[in-house]
RNA sequence: GGUCCCAUCGUCUAGAGGCCUAGGACACCACCCUCUCAAGGUGGAGACACGGGUUCGAACCCCGUUGGGACUGCCA
């Protein structure tokens, strides 16, 4: 742990998406990197064959790319350093830390059901038998007694005893070396400062630590696989273990049950700087309080010594808030710019040739504060853009059908806004209906709701009369009369 | 079973012995505004897990209990 300028590495194993749990590790370490002009690492954690193919990290990288979050080096993949993970098992084999064993599971379950009750682990069976090295696994063998003791910035230290670690495979039988041995490598070659990632990794820690300090006293020196010359192994890095992401249920987020993949929230129309924000309030808040802020202001207050100790609920709802004060709080032509992906191409639900930018600048103040994600956009505008709206049953049912007084009010805003004079506009189509609604006892609130129905589809949207002056009086009057028909159908009428 | 971690409103958190009658935000409820829905405004309900210590004084320190979680794999 040296120097002033931290680096820290985000090493996720390649599963499958990008997690949020890992986007929140990411970003701490992210944090710690920016302010101090430290550097960020990407290290593909892919030892195990089973995982990791070349898409899932893509996904990683580019999902990194929308928060804003590249490396500044990397990515290494730790399957292309076995070479370099062979030699440090030599090390530690001809150091006699390693040992090898060729008990299966089966053998030493057997073995531990005979012995205690039940007692996970192992028994340390090979510890003095003799067994070839080649083709089968190697152990480490832990100390008997005494404690070790991990200093995390966020928890302080934490011992564990010795006696409760068993010896631990380091390297498969296949010869590839397992997660915490290659790492330790990694840390060391790469001149890692910061350990900065999840408490379920706290337990395995001191194994690191253990592999980490063979390897010392065995005179182990980095590769200066990072640019500078062989050199003394650095000192132990500082650890830091994030407190875990949970679900409603408070356990660790899962990928089956919970929604967890980074671009979920993407392509949902989530905004990376809303993300980023929302993810930096779990586990962590600034020392003034505050709940909006950039990665700027973040990066200025950051403290590793700052983050909680406990897990945090990921909360969707709030999320979704922070990302509507976002929405809100964007630049008019920004938000257009924003909306531009849902608007054209294969997200957009109607016709591409219908789609008019006027008409939905024209909408877009109304549309910019009634959405918390982009994905909204569409449903709150496409009754300007398809031929024929889509007509939510439940709405049709509730305003219309359900409504003994639908039919005349419809009729009666035909009549009233055919017969419109003046231009067909947002104040004179305003007191044509409320107009209308007097005509039937109703005040314009009441009165509007099958009107915006039969033309809308929808009980909710924008303010019906600037909605109305788009669609224009063609399509407006066009689908009162259809839905004044509909309704004398349905009725029996 | 073993090892470790954690414990303030439903949720995210503020709180680093007196400033706490425990603050904010999301969610929730009510009202206002209002052409629907939002947004906005006002108000409301809502927490220091429990028990012992230490102290003049504890949400804050110590111990225990309870509860939750993680790990315990030839995954990471």
């Amino acid at each position: 742990m040296a120097g002033d300028a931290p680096r820290v590495r985000f090493a996720p194993s390649p599963t499958g998406y990008f997690h949020v749990g890992s986007a929140r590790t990411a970003l701490f370490n992210w944090l710690v990197a920016r302010q101090a002009g430290g550097t960020f690492v990407l290290r593909i954690e892919d030892t195990d064959a089973e995982r990791g193919r070349e898409e899932w990290v893509d996904g990683i990288i580019s999902a990194m790319h929308w928060l804003s979050m590249d490396p500044d080096e990397g990515p290494f993949r730790q399957s292309e350093r076995t070479a370099r993970y062979h030699q440090a098992v030599d090390a530690l084999w001809e150091g006699g830390r390693l040992y090898a064993c060729d008990c299966t599971r089966d053998q030493i379950d057997a073995r531990n059901k005979e012995h205690g009750i039940q007692t996970p682990g192992y028994d340390g069976f090979c510890r003095d038998r003799v067994v070839t090295r080649e083709g089968h696994a190697l152990r480490f063998r832990t100390p008997d007694e005494g404690i070790t003791v991990v200093h995390d910035v966020i928890r302080g230290p934490v011992e564990f005893p010795c006696s409760a670690m068993d010896d631990f495979v380091a390297v498969k039988s296949t010869g590839v070396p397992l997660f915490v041995l290659a790492n330790v490598v990694d840390d060391i070659d790469m001149t890692i400062t910061h350990v900065i990632r999840g408490e379920d990794l706290l337990p395995t820690t001191p194994k690191g630590v253990l592999a980490w300090e063979a390897l010392a006293t065995l005179g182990w020196v980095t590769d200066g696989s990072t640019g500078g010359p062989s050199r003394p192994m650095p000192g132990l890095p500082v650890f830091a273990h994030l407190p875990m992401l949970v679900n409603e249920q408070r356990k660790k987020l899962s990928k089956r049950r919970d929604p967890v993949a980074v671009e979920s929230y993407r392509d949902r129309g989530y905004l990376p700087e809303a993300f980023l924000n929302y993810l930096g309030l779990l586990g962590w808040s600034p020392p003034g309080g505050e709940e909006l802020f950039d990665t700027a202001q973040m990066v200025e207050w950051f403290r590793l010594e700052d983050v909680n100790h406990s897990p945090a609920f990921f909360d969707v709802a709030k999320l979704t808030h922070m990302n509507g004060e976002y929405i809100r709080a964007m630049p008019f032509e920004s938000f257009i710019e924003a909306c531009g992906p849902w608007l054209t191409g294969p997200l957009a639900p109607w016709p591409e040739a219908n789609f008019d930018p006027a008409v939905f600048a024209a909408m877009a103040p109304l549309v910019q504060e009634r959405v918390a994600v982009f994905s909204e956009v569409p449903p709150m505008v496409d009754f300007l853009f398809l031929d024929q709206p889509v007509v939510e049953e439940e709405a049709w049912a509730k305003a219309v059908a359900g409504d003994e007084l639908a039919g005349t009010i419809l009729a009666a805003a035909i009549e009233a806004y055919s017969s419109l004079t003046g231009a067909w506009e947002r104040d004179a189509l305003h007191a044509a209906t409320l107009a209308v609604g007097e005509g039937v006892g109703r005040k314009l609130g009441k009165a509007q709701a099958p009107i915006r129905v039969a033309v809308t589809g929808r009980r909710v949207g924008p303010p019906l009369f600037e909605a109305l002056e788009e669609l224009g009086p063609d399509k407006t009057l066009d689908r009162l009369r259809s839905a004044l028909e509909r309704l004398a159908a349905g009725s029996g009428r």
